[in-house]
DNA sequence: GGTGAAATTTAGTCGGC
DNA sequence: GCCGACTAAATTTCACC
């Protein structure tokens, strides 16, 4: 439903204007791509049912809701197929939870949390995630500081 | 400007219902969470002006985009202060860029990059990263596969 | 702080090019 | 596929509680 989508340098610019805000009005998202607002509307629906557009997500301050400490979780778990997905389950139920990556290498999962601080964090790490038996090992880091890269764009291609 | 803001139950049925999907309408907010049309604007206002609500993003499908292979680069700089500002600068600057973090631990940095393919992402580790005077060792880990937590809410407190 | 109705702006539809 | 006029629905303002 979403590969080999042909995107035209108006698609393009439709899709930076709306990553740097996605409430912009149809209007005037036209008016900075130039065209007519109802091909506007027209283009916007097509990236929708396309499935290059997923949805609009709020960004929230994760300080401002009292969770100011984020951390990542580097998971190790059991070898055997089918704790995977009671794994990701489970961690994607915890409210602390921002995202959870299945990865290559030594650790098999990374989860990104967002805690109420570090007794929070504590509680999380050992009784949510040491404690599962599927669980062979946590690793915490926390974040300082983070940062959004800017619009997501395909790649330039020379043909 | 966002810390220690008082949100009431309302407020936190708003941010459910907009972390859901940042297009819900006005009107059918305020039916959601039981209050008039123009109090759900203030309301939405207030949580904007305050610093919650930062703004409303576009999710994208990245495979969609030409960038199907997304990766975890794990960085360490020199330990000098002054390098930190111009690599995260220019970690942010490369398209394939999704997120800059700063961590506590051994690795100072982790970049989530989406790139076109393997050559695409070697291409960036070697000539953008491994290549920079500050840059000291990278480590690459793929994503095999993501997802995104619910919403993002405050601890539930028993004052 | 909350409301309901009026005024304004916007989204969405449709026939024609 | 794109446009422009039209209809329907939304946002936004405001006087009042």
């Amino acid at each position: 439903m979403a590969s080999d989508v042909r995107l035209d340098p108006v698609d393009l610019a439709i899709l930076r204007e709306l990553q740097n805000d996605a409430r912009t009005t149809n209007k005037e998202l036209a008016a900075a791509v130039g065209i007519a607002p109802s091909t506007c509307l027209d283009r916007v629906a097509r990236l929708r049912s396309t499935g290059v557009i997923l949805g609009t997500a709020l960004r929230v301050d994760a300080s401002a809701l009292g969770r100011p400490l984020q951390a990542l979780l580097f998971i190790r778990v059991q070898p055997h197929r089918g704790v995977l997905e009671p794994f990701v389950k489970h961690a994607l139920e915890q409210p602390e939870t921002r995202a959870v990556f299945h990865l290559t290498g030594a650790d098999d999962f990374m989860v990104h949390v967002a805690a109420a601080g570090a007794s929070d964090l504590q509680r999380l790490v050992l009784d949510q995630f040491t404690a599962r038996p599927e669980v062979a090992l946590v690793h915490t880091t926390l974040i300082f500081q983070q940062w959004e890269g800017g619009p997501l764009l395909p790649p330039t291609t020379s043909s």
